[in-house]
DNA sequence: CTCAATGCAAATACTTTGCAGGTTA
DNA sequence: TAACCTGCAAAGTATTTGCATTGAG
């Protein structure tokens, strides 16, 4: 039996099974093991907690071949990669998911995802302001809990 | 003769005279060079860039007294800082501006800033959707150049 | 067999930190 | 004069790179 992720999944594989072959690239079994890890066990990472799942699963793989493997899946357009307010690279799969922005807590941390259609509306009328043809846009919210029953919410 | 600018600026050095001393802190002439170079001479800049450009005026102060200057500044509202995708900081002044967001040209790196009143429609709708109470934003917007004789304009 | 990919360690880029000595209140 | 601040250099972080070795095609 298949859940959806392991569906996805797979789509992902042939995606970069089609993409190493156009691009003349070699399959080698960490970057498929590297997909593997990001499509079914991870929602937003770094290169770091990446790696050590990886390790965690008695996957033996060096940060180098991490860092190299997602910088592939980037330009393969199966991994995106996000600067948050802290420093370092967030990834996330792009395949089975529409575009979105996030949502992410002061108080916990946790990140959520929104898509809001406003914002197409947004970065149209700002490129006609400046004669320019908007691309793509980053766009962090940053909120405080109020769910009544959040552990993470500051006091009233 | 005053120009704007430098209005700008006296009401800057007043802020942070006020903030250093309700906070107990020391009033220093790096301090004060800091901010005057940021409030007189710079728009959006890096660490490296204000320090070198202290160098250039002769006014000797070291990295460490530049990144506690900068962070100082922030803290007591003077200098606004930003994670845009380059991975290192930017900062620009805070005071005589409204608030605003950000687009950068994705053929030369120019850096404009707008102010969509939508912006705060779409931070509000997001904040009720997951029952959080936003507090501030990030957008940047990514755009080619369509002015028609600018020279980074990529070919038609 | 050839060239790309891996693994390791060293290098890089940016920022922060520890500490001795100078400076402000 | 007591605590803060500065400057220098060293230490952190996150990511990239060089190079010998492994392995895919």
């Amino acid at each position: 039996m298949n859940t959806p992720a392991q569906e996805v999944y797979r789509t992902a594989e042939t995606a970069l099974k089609t993409y190493i072959r156009t691009q003349g690239l070699r399959e080698t079994r960490e970057r498929y093991a590297i997909l593997k890890e990001i499509y079914l066990n991870l929602e937003h990472f770094d290169a770091e907690q990446l790696y050590n799942q990886l390790l965690a699963q008695g996957i033996k793989v060096s940060r180098a071949t991490v860092y190299n493997a997602l910088q592939l899946f980037v330009e393969a357009g199966l991994v995106r990669r996000y600067l948050f307010g802290e420093g370092r690279m967030l990834y996330e799969r792009s395949l089975g998911r529409q575009q979105h922005d996030h949502l992410i807590c002061v108080d916990c941390g946790a990140i959520e995802e929104f898509c809001d259609p406003q914002m197409g509306l947004v970065t149209e009328s700002v490129g006609r302001l400046f004669h320019m043809r908007p691309e793509r846009h980053d766009l962090v919210i940053y909120a405080a809990c109020e769910k009544p029953n959040c552990p993470n919410r500051k006091i009233p």
